[in-house]
DNA sequence: GTGAAAGCGCTAACAT
DNA sequence: ATGTTAGCGCTTTCAC
């Protein structure tokens, strides 16, 4: 039966006709250029409101070159710390009148130089989070997707880049067990291509130097509850009584099993994560993490981006990347070690 | 120190003109169309490789009245079942080539209808995710906004309505309650402008009037971490052994704060929550709750979609709203009512 | 099969 | 102060 009633989208001309005067005329007024006489401004507005008239962005985008939309590359929209990022920068975007596309590579990084060379068409500038891609990829992208800021990745290209350190924050933390008097830990690692991972794999190696009688054990891992869930065994056969799980995520999922296998945190074992995703708080017990300052990354990589699409020169914004400090936030997960275990 | 060697961007123009063709022809062959002489294509092609070049999105967009993008307003994007469903609809448009751009309202309902309008305005159509608006408004905005596709909500205005049974899911966990011999119950209601909290509360009166014999408290809440570790004294006060949390995340904040009131889950209260996020696994003890196919439901969102824009006549698309039936997810956060509790 | 030209909806330089 | 006109980069008739 027909076609729905399909009101015709208005556009420019339709209100110039309206008001008797030039489109010119009503760009002006819409774009609140005050050399029109008022009065006529006034007739403009006015049909404008009646006619319930809104600019077309498509249209202005290809007169102004410009699409006020940024691009998001993520690896993992299920990820809770690329969720925040998202969040933190959709937000402060849209404080400037800014929306955000989003793109996910599904951990593809095969996918990620196409995926991002799409939004950067699509966008004024894209953020590269935690890109999987080699850094050989990413530095011969990069000039084609500029203007671009980076999470968690640095690029010889020229371009802002946001880093947590991750290799103070686990290092903070194995030492927060070694003051618990914890001698034999476990580190369950992150996904290899992880850059992320690479940061915290240095920042214990450093803490081995600083501790040659600490015991430090590498266990392989991932990035996900499933992961931690699945490492009870491999943890409680290293004997470690301290265990550092690549983040809250893997923690959460070894609190799990460690709780199935009647095994006590932190009397049997002490164990943190990394990130402090607001779950953190309320697990039980509450898990002691290295607190990253997520959403703030995701707003810091918005501020970096408005630089870059304002000052085109370019040349007062800070050279170098910007570096998070992770801050240790203790909580229960973490306790002495034991009397028996310690001896063993 | 001037800027950067800018490698203006290439155009229909510049492969044109490379390859000896009109710009017409090198659309025809980008577009693939086959009219073209197979060497000359070739000829364009050669040309378009060899300049990197890749057609600009916005022309496109102009020229053929459609961005192959969505968009999708969501009311806090720190909530996890807005990110699975932003996480589905993404995944799914991306699959047919459609990207999205993201909206979040921040639960300030005045500011849905504007949002609502500026995504659309850049998009060839709209998710509207559990809007907080008047049902009013809501019809008299959803006009000016289709192609639309609703979450958690219906309206009189023709558009397609994704929703969950909401009422039928807390009546089956109260059921799962009683049915563990409990007799005092009490519901942590969540936030006032929620549908699916007025579906919650219709859910349970039905519950009420098939159990006369149950006490049933509805207590005040909301929908994060922080309500249900507040809820605790109010909890403790109501007497009720088996508590009814809005949703998983209210669950977590109470089975946290009732750990650190060193009150046993599921042996003194049994605790339940609501959508089955993935953390719901992982607590400990586990949630007992409703699962609801969250990431499912962005999928379906998008399904919908595509066929209101493809179909313009949509004839053929199912009337009335698709709903979706949570399923009881029975684990350890709820058990028999304890002796002495059951006694009152 | 291919080019010339119109047009998508808007902004801005140029006339007046 | 306002209208006319030329783009922005592309697709698509319409001639040839």
């Amino acid at each position: 039966m027909g076609r729905r009633a399909t009101t015709r989208r208005i556009g420019i001309a339709d209100v110039a006709l309206k008001a008797g005067v030039s489109h010119a005329t009503v760009s002006r007024v819409m774009n609140g250029n005050f050399t029109v006489d008022a009065t006529i401004a006034a007739r403009v507005r006015a049909a404008a409101t009646e006619l319930n008239y809104q600019p077309n962005p498509v249209g202005r985008s290809l007169a102004l070159g410009k699409t006020d939309t940024i691009g998001i590359v993520v690896p993992d929209l299920s990820n809770p710390t690329f969720q925040a990022i998202l969040r933190g920068l959709s937000m402060a975007a849209a404080q400037d009148g800014y929306r955000v596309l989003i793109a996910d590579s599904s951990e593809v990084s095969s996918e990620e130089a196409i995926l991002a060379g799409e939004a950067r068409r699509r966008c004024d500038g894209l953020v590269l989070c935690a890109p999987r891609m080699s850094d050989a990829e990413l530095e011969e992208l990069a000039p084609s997707l500029q203007p671009m800021v980076l999470i968690n990745r640095t690029t010889d290209a020229h371009a802002p880049s946001l880093m947590v350190d991750y290799g103070q924050g686990i290092q903070e933390l194995a030492e927060h067990l070694v003051g618990l008097g914890h001698t034999r830990l476990a580190f369950l690692a992150g996904p290899e291509r992880s850059a992320s991972n690479g940061l915290r794999l240095l920042g214990l190696e450093k803490f081995k130097a600083g501790h040659p009688e600490i015991d430090l054990q590498m266990l392989e891992g991932g990035s996900n509850f499933e992961v931690g869930h699945q490492s009870v065994d491999a943890v409680l056969a290293s004997g470690a009584t301290g265990v550092l799980a690549f983040n809250d995520l893997v923690a959460m999922g070894l609190l799990s099993g460690l709780h199935e296998r009647g095994i006590r945190v932190p009397e049997d074992i002490s164990v943190t994560g990394f990130d402090d995703i607001p779950f953190a708080r309320y697990t039980t017990p509450t898990l002691t993490t290295a607190a990253v300052p997520i959403t703030e990354l995701g707003q810091q990589a918005w501020h970096r981006m408005r630089d870059l699409i304002r000052n085109v020169p370019s040349d007062a914004a800070p050279e170098g990347p910007t570096v998070f400090q992770p801050r240790l936030e203790g909580r229960s997960s973490t306790g002495p070690a034991s009397a028996e275990r310690r001896g063993g």
